[in-house]
RNA sequence: UGGGGUGUCGCCAAGUUGGUAAGGCAUCAGAUUUUGAUUCUGACAUGCGUUGGUUCGAGUCCAGCCACCCCAGCCA
């Protein structure tokens, strides 16, 4: 893991930090900062994730509060042990600690049970047996408003049997619902009675088949706030029609017997002051030429469009790793990307630069030929063979690398042309080039197969240019290369964007997968990667010098047969103003 | 056409109580360079969705428009 970004950034301001510190400052909860992060296991965690991670435990870590780990299981029809596994990987990755142990709103069901059996006793909660097309045609419309159930005045006593039984497992699924009674005309459409529990009998991952209703997330996630005593409630935009309902069923519940039931969970002092949570708001993250949806990402997977959830062209935090990202460049995007209440799509070159910032300040250098291209030295015999040391870095002295020079050596197809543009600083009949870390040769002779393909350069070298420049002339480029005694055999697989258009999500551009881009994947198996490679280990990032930033697959690369996923190129102005 | 939001440079995004538009990414130009990389230097909004108003002075206050996003799951 690569983690090791040393560089200081001042951390900006946001709206959010400006109201913790306004909150510290008038002592509003009393001084403390208690966030959370509250995934559904109902699939992968992407980069739209790792902004509210950062957010959430970033926020923690600044103001010296805590930041708990948090899986909102209310749905188990849709969620597994297999999501809560990689999610918290996920989150461990990032590098970020959660306080104390992984929490689950499952643990609460009987809390939950209890304060809704509260609800109901004080008439402000009833069991409703309208259907669900019953319930969605009483709710009304986004301008007229809804009507009342027939059973919003049943008796408390008669809801109150009627939701026991309904826990007893005495109905079917959807029979009975139980709601909170608000105002069925509400503008707001949350407010309008919403149902706060469902009859499923199913399975819960962590729960079994004790259950058989399941608290709905408006319902369970302002009280499961409270019983961790979170201050501070951060979630995404398309929340914000919810928080009216947040704090009703907050302000409408005991404070005495949330405090209670906080304090028997261990998450309050005895004498401690109790403060209710409060929501806030933030946009939520897109990036363009991506999809960062749940369900269009899932269905990727599904469709076996892509290799899984952490395929590299995946913007999943698995794929991102599995691609050679590292957790200090997520965390650094998110810091940079900002926080605001502004709908926008990042533009990925951020997350570009953010890897490369942290790659070539930390990744090793070494030599990768992608394309290979023999080259003969014809004054240079295999008896003049020498070993050549190479930094590992130009800038830090985190030691060098050894690679033998010889007669027979590789350079890429991409650095040799017949008859080179203007400006072409590579090799070419007739010129020369420096080979990275050793000597200057020229193009002699080049020898074509019988379709005119070019398969080999005999080139002369020049013995004074070893670690000098010539004399009496300049050499404009520098090109790698690999030596044909002791180069690595390597698959490189080259990444490219998953979808073609800027913004997947365009209505106007139907389908999403219309904008799949069919390109996205090169596998290139006939690499040659110098020596020192040998000794490289799973998930470590290098720099090939001129190609970009690849790290060895965590998965599929062997010690003898190595595979490498280019995380990003180099940035590049000669082929940007040469296409 | 109900309710809730948002509109500052190509993309993000700062702009405390009105005082004369931060920063990053991208881009362009130049210097250094045995990576056409890195690094360094410089350029890059008389303008803050729009129209009016208040004011000596408005991105910041007021009013009216316009555009876009979210909400009618017993999903989260």
């Amino acid at each position: 893991m690569n983690d090791s970004s040393n560089t200081d950034h001042a951390l900006p301001s946001h709206f959010i930090r400006h109201m913790i510190e306004h909150d510290l400052a008038s002592g509003k909860h009393g001084g403390r900062v208690q966030t959370r992060f509250p995934p559904e296991p109902n699939g992968f965690l992407h980069i739209g994730h790792a902004k509210s991670i950062c957010l959430n435990f970033g926020l923690a870590e600044q103001y010296h509060g805590a930041c708990n780990m948090r899986f909102d299981d209310t749905n188990p029809e849709k969620e597994s042990q297999e999501f809560i596994d990689a999610i918290k990987a996920d989150v461990k990755w990032l590098g970020f600690k959660w306080h104390g142990e992984v929490r689950y709103t499952s643990a609460y069901f009987q809390q939950l049970f209890d304060f809704a059996l509260q609800l109901v006793r004080a008439g402000k909660a009833y069991v409703c047996s309208l259907t669900p097309e019953q319930a969605r045609e009483y709710r009304g419309s986004l301008t007229e408003p809804g009507r009342n159930s027939p059973d919003r005045e049943r008796s408390s006593e008669e809801n109150l049997e009627l939701f026991l039984r309904m826990q007893k497992g005495e109905f079917a699924d959807g029979q009975y619902s139980l709601r909170a009674k608000i105002d069925m005309s509400s503008p707001n459409i949350n407010m309008r009675d919403p149902i706060i529990y469902r009859i499923r009998n199913v399975v819960h991952h962590q729960t079994g088949d004790y259950w058989k209703v399941y608290p709905m997330y408006d319902y369970a996630h302002c009280i499961s706030d409270a019983l961790e005593h979170v201050t501070h409630s951060l979630c995404t935009l398309e929340f914000e029609d919810h928080r009216p309902l947040y704090d009703w069923l907050l302000h409408n519940l005991s404070v005495d017997s949330l405090r209670n039931a906080c304090l028997e969970l261990g998450n309050l002092q005895e004498d401690a002051r109790y403060v209710l949570p409060e929501q806030t708001e933030f946009a939520r993250l897109n990036i363009n030429y991506n999809v960062m949806s749940k369900r269009k990402l899932k269905e990727l997977v599904e469709l076996g469009l892509v290799g899984g959830w952490d395929d590299p062209r995946m913007p999943t935090l698995s794929g991102l790793r599995r691609r050679g990202f590292t957790p200090a460049s997520i965390r650094r995007f998110c810091e940079i990307i900002g926080m605001s209440r502004s709908e926008s799509i990042v533009d990925i070159g951020m997350l570009e630069h953010c890897i490369r910032e942290d790659l070539d300040e930390n990744s090793a250098r070494a030599m990768c030929v992608l394309r290979p291209l023999k080259v003969t030295l014809i004054n240079f015999t295999d008896e003049q063979a020498q070993t050549l040391h190479l930094p590992r870095h130009p800038k830090k002295d985190i030691g060098e690398r050894q690679i033998n020079f010889g007669r027979t050596l590789y350079i890429d197809q991409t650095d040799f042309e017949q008859t080179p543009p203007p400006g072409y600083k590579r090799l070419s009949p007739g010129e020369e080039v420096r080979l990275r870390g050793a000597y200057v040769i020229k193009c002699e002779e080049v020898i074509c197969d019988s379709e005119g393909k070019v398969v080999e350069l005999l080139c002369s070298l020049d013995p004074s240019t070893l670690g000098q420049n010539p004399q009496g002339r300049k050499v404009k480029g520098v090109i790698h290369w690999v030596p044909a005694e002791g180069a690595l055999r390597a698959e490189v697989r080259i990444y490219d964007r998953l979808f073609n258009n800027s913004n997947p999500d365009d209505k106007l551009l139907g389908d999403f997968k219309n904008s799949l881009n069919a390109d996205s994947l090169q596998i290139l198996t006939d690499c040659l990667v110098e020596p020192s490679l040998e000794s490289a280990v799973a998930e470590e990032s290098f720099q090939f010098e001129r190609e970009g930033y690849f790290c060895v697959d965590r998965y599929d690369s062997r010690p003898n047969a190595l595979v490498f996923n280019r995380t990003v190129s180099l940035r590049d102005s000669w082929t940007k103003t040469n296409t």
